[in-house]
RNA sequence: GCCCACGUAGCUCAGCAGGUAGAGCACUUCCUUGGUAAGGAAGAGGUCACCGGUUCAAGUCCGGUCGUGGGCUCCA
């Protein structure tokens, strides 16, 4: 009997039934493109090239070009290496769970000890032994009764845990040489197909990521498939470190943390300080423009503030313990808006004030665990750029569009092109009613279909007073972080009897909306600084120029020049130290300033200056009014259309 | 919070068979007056995170505290 195989829409070709999805590849393919093929995919199912065809198929090829072959390689090398754990240390350890991940794999073991660096290069010679002996994965469906014997024997009480949580009456099991796993699959054919692999650090993780759970020792690595790749990867793991903020941070003097003050706690020094004012400044200058109102409100309030808000029942955890004084206590605030709607509550509100916009440079105060902390990422104490608008319910999807609108500009404004979007829809525990809740949700939905933003529904996932949208930027490393925030908030209007008078002259309760674009003004400069790699555009550019001289012949000159830039507005320094022009170049250079002004006797003769740019290049001889001229735009603080 | 690693001059790091500290860069001074990424010399700078223990003797060994870094489901 024969069946039809067709691979990668190729034309049909007929082999016997029972054929291996190897050996189909082996008769269909190139020469060339078989060597490649990793698994097939038979409709959206992965499989190994061992398995057996019994029927017409359509097969498409995976090879290590696709995010899937990468998958395939890496979860591979995971099992790999769980071999040479197990080789080399026996019954210390049992497996629990090693799945590829973004840029590589892991494993996680339970070990009484934890695995040391020098282990590392141990295990690494065990896998290159067993990728040198090429031993076959091989596939096997077994009943979970079987399974479980198999594990219980082997002393793999993990292994048994996961079989019990496994629906389904069978699992499958794959085994290269005397090691044998659980697991999913698909695998490569054999060990030896692994070519580029290297394990790169140990780290505690808790089973099932549950800190109530047992601590287990996780080993992380990364494999491509071939060395080159491997290597562009490792070299891009060192160009990440550069552009390290933390690094950058204390490089370019932008900002610190100091032990004394204590951990979380931003210290900004003179040139990070200018950076946030003038991100503060452009910030006022676009909600002013965009009919906001600022409000300045303290860092503490009465414990009491904190019950009618709410925070003490949903967010104590979160917050710095209190303080007495005067016999009352107060508490470090962990955010903003009791204060905006003690304001609102100066005066009875009509319907016609609305919409309220009101925002703010509010410093908050949060507790994060300590191991949590990470430079200015995830910080104790941080600035959000807030605010809260209180809208009549037909006005809520307009002030949506207009928070997004605005939102996005300011974005992109810093150059960030590439977000996610999640719009994040009721949890089972939340307040206020279905109606709000759907309106709610749609006026959200439709302000992004408006906005032509393509979002992700995040289901559950909003907060216990009302829907919210997140949107996240993406790093250089990767790494996605939260910084905007919209959110409808049913509750605190409710909890503090919010009301205005409506048309029909009855009260009403408004609606109330809480936004941050930036999020925290910490998070922002930190992904800003990793963004740009800390060569901040013009506008942004805590120092714009520096004036070098070549001898000290031209110091007079160079201090006119530099006074005619300080007096307009230029953010200037000088450097008429007694040093050679390369060595002023290369500091110059390695604060990344965007102008150098070279002034030598030539430049004093014809009374001008010669810019060198942060890229090496030279722009011709120019007075000091023609430089003005040609910097003015793109020197100072944007403004939006 | 938990696991591991780390904590020596402003920065990057060496010192480790326990015998009271060293380099490069940065800083200061002097020499050099030099055109597009480091000219030369000298000097100053450290209660080796903090507290306690072992020892004749501790940066070095042990314990604790504080801090920093990497992690703490992308589920067989």
């Amino acid at each position: 009997m024969t069946i039809n195989i067709s691979i990668d829409n190729g034309p049909a070709q007929a082999l016997p039934a029972g054929v291996s999805a190897a050996e189909a590849v082996k008769t269909i393919c190139s020469n060339k493109t078989r060597k490649k093929v990793l698994a097939v995919k038979i409709g959206n199912d992965l499989k190994d090239l061992s398995t057996p065809l019994q029927a017409d198929t359509a097969l498409e090829t995976i090879t290590a070009a696709s995010p899937a072959g990468l998958d395939i390689i890496r979860h591979s090398a995971a099992h790999i290496m769980a071999q040479a754990v197990l080789d080399i240390f026996g019954s210390e350890v049992q497996v629990t769970i090693g799945p590829s991940i973004t840029n590589g794999f892991y494993y996680d073991f339970a070990k009484d000890s934890p695995f040391s660096t020098a282990d590392l290069e141990k295990i690494e010679l065990k896998m290159q032994e067993i990728v040198n002996a090429d031993l076959p994965f091989s596939r096997q469906v077994v009943s979970k009764e079987e399974a479980a014997a198999l594990f219980e024997n082997k002393g793999q009480n993990y292994k048994l845990e996961i079989i019990n949580d496994i629906a389904g009456n069978t699992v499958s099991l794959y085994q290269q040489g005397d090691f044998v796993d659980l697991c999913r699959g698909p695998h490569l054919p054999s060990t030896g197909r692994l070519r580029a692999f290297k394990l790169l650090k140990v780290a505690g993780a808790y089973w099932r990521g549950d800190e109530k759970n047992a601590m287990l020792q996780r080993i992380y690595g990364t494999a491509f498939n071939d060395a080159k790749a491997l290597r562009t990867h490792l070299r891009l793991l060192e160009e990440t470190k550069k552009r390290d903020h933390r690094r950058l941070g204390r490089e370019l003097e932008l900002f610190t943390i100091n032990d004394q003050v204590g951990p979380g706690l931003i210290l900004w020094q003179p040139k990070g300080a200018r950076i946030r004012s003038l991100i503060e400044e452009f910030w006022k200058n676009e909600h002013f423009r965009h009919d906001y109102e600022l409000l300045y409100t303290p860092q503490i309030a009465k414990r009491g503030l904190w019950q009618t808000s709410g925070h003490l029942d949903f967010y104590a955890d979160d917050m710095f313990s209190p303080m007495e004084v005067d016999e009352v206590s107060y508490q470090i605030k962990p955010m903003n808006c009791p204060f905006h709607i003690a304001i609102y509550k100066t005066r009875k509100r009509s319907y016609r004030e609305f919409p309220i916009r009101w925002c703010e440079l509010g410093t908050v105060y949060r507790y994060e665990r300590t191991g949590a902390l990470h430079g200015l990422m995830r910080v104790r104490g941080f600035t959000q750029d807030d605010a809260h608008i209180f809208t009549l319910p037909e006005q809520l999807e307009d002030e949506i569009f207009n928070i997004l609108d605005l939102n996005m500009n300011i974005l992109q404004t810093f150059g960030f092109k590439e977000y996610e979007v999640y719009l994040s829809t009721r949890p089972a525990k939340s307040v206020g009613s279905d109606e709000n809740w759907e309106r709610a949700t749609n006026a959200l939905k439709h302000a992004l279909e408006k906005r032509g933003m393509s979002y992700e529904i995040d289901p559950g996932e909003g907060v216990f007073y009302g829907p919210k949208i997140d949107i996240k930027i993406k790093d250089v490393i990767g790494r996605s972080w939260q910084c905007s925030t919209i959110q409808v908030d049913f509750n605190l209007p409710e909890r503090f009897a919010m009301s205005y008078t409506g048309e029909d002259g009855h009260d009403h309760q408004p609606i109330m909306i809480h936004r941050a674009l930036m999020g925290s003004l910490e998070r922002f400069f930190g992904v800003l600084i990793e963004h740009y790699a800390g060569a901040f555009p013009l506008w942004l550019a805590p120092v714009q120029t520096i004036i070098l001289n070549i001898s000290d012949a031209q110091n007079e000159y160079a201090q006119g020049v530099y006074e005619q830039l300080r007096k307009a507005g230029i953010r200037v320094e000088k450097d008429l130290r007694n040093e050679k022009l390369n060595y002023k170049i290369r500091q110059a250079q390695l604060n990344k300033i965007p102008f150098m002004l070279i002034i030598g006797d030539q430049e004093m003769a014809d009374n001008t200056i010669t810019a060198r740019l942060r890229d090496g290049k030279n722009l011709p001889a120019m007075t000091v009014g023609e430089f003005l001229d040609q910097i003015k735009e793109d020197s100072c603080i944007p403004t939006l259309d």
